[in-house]
DNA sequence: TTTGATGCAAATCATTTGCATGGGT
DNA sequence: ACCCATGCAAATGATTTGCATCAAA
């Protein structure tokens, strides 16, 4: 995690809009609404951008695979939680992390949500990875 | 769940190869080994192919991001399950339900497993689309 | 025979990258 | 001033699609 990344005019810009869309946008939603601001800005330097601002931990790249699994979704939220994915509206909600759980989604479906499938996926290392050399990460 | 599809040599291939692979090929690891079998299958009917199987439900995608996110993962085994994926090796394990949960990777980790971290993706309808009609599919 | 499936190539879509110039520090 | 970041356009990579022909049913 290291930094000598700059503070620009765009990728603050970016950083706002990703805040303010309070949902899981596509890297040309960004785009859109940041074009508002700054016309001229590129497509290029959103994707530059939403990468640097991952690897700055100042967002994160949602989890979730959309309908057609095609584009990528950025979350402003950086903490962990889980997420629930509405398959009438594509919205991806937030939930937070213990409110739900395999096995237990009742307090989803006492909410109004009908839940048609869930999965885990857990990231690591295997056996084989995890004991030569610890991960340099 | 219509049906109505044909059943070609390399459909058939296809899903023997998907099979075969014991792992969470991707379109191309499909295409590379059909085509020992069949040398002049082009990647379009592989494509449609496996679209059609994962339709058919024989067949199902991995619901797990792989490191650029890039391309799909197809998944042999159609019944619930949940994943590790390995950082170091890349490497898709199927787990079996109810073997974790978050909160509890225990297990998992008593085998050897080394989890950085994980995430619940839930997949329905939320409340304003639950209930004005039943989603149709 | 009928009509969905195939092979091939061109088309899309999302994302990345090379390069000359601009703007943080 | 130094050098990373930007805008622009071309390049990639994965996946999809139009179309004439082929082969299941």
């Amino acid at each position: 995690m290291k930094q000598a990344t700059r503070v620009t005019r765009q990728k603050e810009a970016i950083r706002r809009a990703a805040l303010a869309s309070g949902d899981h946008p596509t890297a040309d939603m960004i785009y859109a609404a940041v074009r508002r601001e700054l016309p001229r800005i590129s497509l290029g330097t959103v994707y530059r951008n939403l990468h640097r601002l991952v690897a700055e931990g100042r967002i994160s790249l949602a989890p979730v695979l959309d309908d057609s699994g095609r584009s990528a979704h950025f979350d402003p939220e950086t903490s962990p939680h889980d997420h629930f994915v509405c398959q009438g509206c594509k919205r991806i909600y937030d939930v937070a992390r213990g409110r739900m759980r395999p096995g237990d989604l009742g307090t989803l479906e006492m909410q109004g949500f009908r839940v048609t499938s869930h999965t885990l996926a857990v990231y690591g290392f295997c056996p084989q990875c995890a004991s030569p050399r610890r991960g340099a990460s």
